[in-house]
DNA sequence: TCCTTTTTATGAATCGATTCATCTGTGAAT
DNA sequence: ATTCACAGATGAATCGATTCATAAAAAGGA
């Protein structure tokens, strides 16, 4: 129950000042190896731990970073947030991930958290209307950098794919691939990338003359994808897709696992291509055609920027980085 | 560059004390309703933000819980956290999800940390040597609840499955199919996980009199499954086994990757089952069997667990629960 | 030896929210 | 009219590490 050991505990026991004792701590070699070992040992033996919110509070710093992503069960994601922990471990910092579950409520509350907790940057995928908030956090010294999302604007860096370009290759694949009534699959729309994703794939299929049926989902997961494949398959058949632009591997995959429930053919009845290629696209029942990202690479690219930012605020430059996607065909669109 | 308003600023604004200020923000209902206007108005006129640093210094608890795994990009684990999550989020704490990569040296540095930001739990999958350290910090004050893991001792809560079993399960299931040169791969036998999985197993083929391979890894992460699986496909055909068990999904995944690209048919020349039984799973190339765990359901009731102890840390008993393991079977392990 | 420069050490002041002993004002009871 | 109780409000003291102006000690230089 006890608060544990402090500074002044530390101090006593080695005989030295609390001053030398923050100063082992944060500047080692600005002490004698004499007082520095004395020190050394007293915090051994006590078992002392720096309290991070004294450490914070004098000092405003926190040296920490908060990421706050879409869907922490999406691979794509943890990917992402994968390569930015590495980075932020070169520089010795702590990372916080948090999870939106693309809820508004929920990605304000980790705002409110990261604000709270003074972390001194944020990466994120933001899902509601957040960029307002985002930036009068700058001005309050706390920068952010947009991951998986370009900025509209010139006043954030941002690091993603171009998402239209990628809809456009994916629909143009599944037309080069005799696709007759294609569709869309994905939502919600106030989502950049998913908006993008169809504007690309719209474009392609009108450029083709051919329509594009859509289907709107209120997410990105796995369960909607099989409830959205659910309701393709009990089309008719004239009325039905031949082919399906889903806006992420996991969605793609819930079509692909009820198509397969139902028995229909993959790509003879229905092709099927998502977005991402995460790890597990390529081991699919059927391996699916995808829209490969760099995953890792965005989260670095994403954590460098922001570094950028917070060691050097007034020198730095806001940039835009836009990574162009590739197209992997697999089996799910192979033409038969 | 300025640091903000504080509690001061508001209170001057607001023509109140300090201490109307933070009672406002803590005890609203003690406040008259006027002040307690006045004292909103002008937080949010200021875009005041409360400092978590200088709370939680002054108060000494902080409202968040930690929890380390053993890897970020398992879906199994970011299943089990969501489990976690959501029940955090029921107790209003805010939850900080940390990735060990299976090291033990990042896995003693994010316990580092838990302790510096004064976290009032943890949910922990141990990888290294932690028990004592975990130990010391109840002792100071901070729980953890053991995930995925029996606890040996009577010291610590834990929620997990019965790998034992589970691998025995496995195993039988694999000998029963007709299994006569089986395997098991997975590592390290450090990992309490492992060495059960392990022990199931053999324990069912010596039981069958059969002698069981082992191939160990430094890890169960994807990449080495296909490394393992591409030594296994290399074996001249009367050394090769004949059914693989995995210690976990993602070995299992890399593995049948490895075994399709060299041509190795699955089931007909080598059986295969995991453990875990991720939602990719059941759509790999050829569907994995598997050993499914309560996957959120682990991460509900450990983090309970820890509410209950931290919420009445004198009249906590420790508990153990242990999930029985269920043999799902599919494709890649099915009697030709 | 004495003076200057550099290196180390000291400890009071500080960060900002919370706490809690104390004070004020209102209304009920006598 | 006087006392008592009590809800509200106040603000100085506090949490613990860091900072920084200042002092002391050590190392060079003449």
């Amino acid at each position: 129950m006890s608060t544990g050991p402090s500074v002044k505990d530390v101090a006593a026991l080695a005989q030295v000042s609390v001053g030398t004792v923050s100063n082992v701590l944060n500047r080692p070699d600005q002490v004698t190896p004499d007082k520095r070992k004395r020190v050394q040992a007293a915090i051994a033996q006590l078992g002392f731990v720096r309290n991070e919110s004294a450490r914070s509070l004098r000092s405003g710093s926190s040296r920490s970073l908060g990421m706050l992503v879409l869907d922490v069960r999406n691979p794509f994601f943890t990917d992402v947030a994968l390569g930015a922990e590495d980075v932020a471990e070169d520089h010795k910092y702590s990372f916080i991930l948090a999870n939106s579950s693309e809820d508004a409520r929920r990605e304000q509350t980790y705002l409110d958290l990261f604000e709270e907790q003074r972390v001194q940057g944020i990466l994120i995928t933001p899902f509601g209307d957040v960029l307002q908030r985002l930036e009068a956090m700058r001005a309050r010294g706390i920068p952010s950098v947009l991951v998986d999302r370009l900025a509209g604007s010139e006043d954030f860096c941002s690091v993603s794919v171009d998402d239209e370009a990628g809809g456009r290759t994916a629909m143009e694949h599944l037309i080069a691939s005799g696709a007759e009534r294609p569709a869309f699959v994905g939502g919600p729309f106030t989502l950049q990338q998913v908006a993008d994703r169809h504007a690309g794939a719209l474009a392609a299929a009108e450029a083709a003359g051919v329509a594009l049926q859509v289907f709107e989902t209120p997410n990105l997961k796995f369960e909607r994808g099989r409830q959205i494949g659910d309701i393709i398959g009990d089309l008719r058949q004239s009325r039905r897709p031949d082919a399906v632009f889903a806006a992420n591997d996991q969605l793609a995959l819930g079509l692909l696992q009820s198509f397969t429930a139902k028995g229909i053919r993959v790509p003879d009845e229905i092709a099927l291509i998502g977005f991402d290629d995460i790890d597990f696209a390529s081991q699919s029942s059927i391996p699916l055609s995808s829209i490969r990202q760099p995953r890792q690479l965005i989260g670095e690219r994403a954590a460098q920027l922001l570094f950028d930012e917070i060691e050097n605020p007034g020198g730095h430059g806001h940039q835009q980085i836009v990574f162009t996607p590739e197209l992997v065909v697999r089996a799910s669109s192979r033409q038969g």
